[in-house]
DNA sequence: TACCCCATTGATATCGTTGTCAAAATACAT
DNA sequence: ATGTATTTTGACAACGATATCAATGGGGTA
């Protein structure tokens, strides 16, 4: 029914053992007889059982993706970019939902990854922080790539974006636009970029020795709800900001529904800048002055380095960072 | 180092199989002796090696969701929804995007479950129409379970949610609010689902002795661009209608902006629905009067079923259609 | 020519389960 | 008490690959 191995040893009039050598790329194989064997193995179609391979040789060709409720659209394109790189080495990809908060978390994810032989992890905010959680894949001897974390190991594999520096440059640009009264609206706590974005926030604040006064600084943690109610807060009072930048944009968003529910207009009466550039910031009007992230190509090149290194191709098994765009959109005024 | 049945075996002085079959809830086990049984496992910590159970058995305990490109929240509900249902199970979610205009999809998705002796697919639109590939799994005997199917196939799995009626019940919201005059936006022509939704609105129209006007009905294609276009097209003309009805958010996002842009006031000048209500619904200003449907649960629906079916459970084991709700938010105006 | 080295190949054990089939133990009927 | 049916159990093969290690053969060196 099948085709096995043996099928094609014999079909290549060569043994069990050759054959498995050349669908593995391993030296030492004579020229010809690779040529012999893949022929075979073309005009029979043989594909190797997965299961078997797994069983003898304790490798599955699965990684897995780890993440706790993060933004959907965050968390489809992180899915996409690691499917892309999945698709071009043969490696398929299971997702794991965990909740980082959980006490046998580390448990569970060991199990895990015992029982389905997984190869490697790819951890999202805020898993990739979790030093307690790394250490004992590290200890396991769990291979994983970490997206945006917080302090860069140079032993791990890594890809992360430069969001202090983003988050200077959409503030320079923003009192570029003239203002000088700036909000700023914090992420979750426990999520590395809040913190980056909030220090570049600051810094650009303070070179350009401007102010910041704290009644416009409220704690969020990305969500819609939190960036809706700190707007509440901040255009309850009679001193308003001109301009307030939300640490993503699913807070923008909700700092612009309240203002337009209290009457202020933007970007004439107040202005709002964002941060990921996620589908709602060009969906609603004004559209969101914000800053792209390459979320999708991030997730991709995790995908890589991590496949890359546990196949030990040295080659461009590399962590690196990205960079991210300003996306300048109707949201914010010159004044 | 592993702990494997042979080592249980020892330990409850018992044979290899039978430990098998009380860890596979074999019949026509003595009740005492599968109490040993646990016992031993329990106190070994033995957890069965898949990889091996695969081979043998030909079962791999994942499951794996297909879909091609869906809006993102939706994507994100429905894998949320599924891997609800494995974690009760102990199966396994893959995920595997595919592209359904791709001629050889159908040799693509079985070699796929091939592979990974994947136990059951589950289908979002527009897989879940494609009779010809389903034809091909039913063919080689690939369980599935399909979300939102425009056909129901009584001999097959499926979970569904009442499109026309809902469509119908939110037209008749819109005409109770006073609204003769309405435009519709039309989905993908590959998804069920944008039928009946047109159908639920014709129908309504007809049924309350309204007229329809072609100018305000445009086809659209789920994305907030089509959407956006549309609503360019209609208010491009002197003559339009006192209210939209798009079917879905995202093209009703994108109306809302065309119409802003235009200095259209919502819903004073005129009233947007839309259909999903996705995040952006709640998340706009005015927010939008929609219908809700509830994909996670429809999902966990689908994996459950498909779960019991290879598991030979009948109980529950029935393709159900869920209810719809009404959302009515500040896009809707009584004239 | 004799010897060694290294590239190439193959025979066989092995991974950890479940399937098959028959043996043993028990229950039931006569 | 005997025979039959049924439940319970176990020995061993099988799943389809890779790992180990030894065998083979050609080339180089002394």
């Amino acid at each position: 029914m099948t085709v096995t191995i043996k099928d094609v040893s014999k079909d290549a009039k060569v043994s069990i053992k050759t054959v498995s050598r050349v669908i593995n790329n391993e030296a030492n194989v004579a020229e010809e007889t690779k040529k012999k064997v893949l022929v075979s193995v073309k005009k029979l179609g043989f594909r190797p059982n997965k299961s078997a391979q797994s069983l003898r040789s304790k490798r599955s060709f699965i990684i897995a993706l780890l993440y706790d409720n993060p933004n959907k659209s965050y968390l489809a394109d992180v899915q996409s970019g690691i499917f892309k790189a999945c698709k071009l080495t043969g490696y398929n990809l299971v997702i794991q939902e965990c909740d980082y908060k959980s006490p046998d978390l580390n448990n569970t994810i060991l199990e895990f990854v015992n029982d389905l032989k997984i190869d490697g992890l790819i951890l999202t905010p805020p898993l990739s922080d979790m030093d307690d959680f790394l250490k004992d894949l590290d200890k396991n001897k769990i291979e994983y790539a970490v997206i945006a974390p917080s302090t860069k190991k140079a032993e791990s594999l890594y890809v992360s974006s430069n969001d202090y520096e983003a988050a200077y440059k959409l503030t320079s640009e923003i009192i570029k636009h003239g203002h000088k009264q700036i909000g700023f609206i914090k992420g979750h706590p426990k999520h590395s970029a809040s913190s980056l974005r909030f220090n570049g926030f600051i810094d650009a604040i303070v070179n350009h020795s401007l102010e910041t006064n704290d009644d416009w600084i409220k704690q969020g943690n990305f969500s819609f709800k939190s960036g809706f109610d700190a707007g509440v807060e901040i255009f309850h009072s009679e001193n308003i900001p001109s301009a307030i930048f939300a640490s993503n944009d699913s807070m923008a968003a909700g700092i612009m529904k309240s203002a337009q529910m209290k009457g202020l207009k933007i970007p004439d009466d107040i202005s709002i800048a964002g941060f990921d550039d996620s589908p709602i910031a060009d969906e609603i009007w004004p559209a969101l002055t914000t800053v792209r992230q390459p979320v999708e190509k991030m997730a991709n090149h995790a995908a890589k380095i991590l496949m890359a290194k546990f196949n030990g191709i040295e080659e461009s098994n590399q962590s690196k960072e990205f960079k991210s765009d300003l996306i300048l959109r109707e949201s914010l005024k010159t004044l």
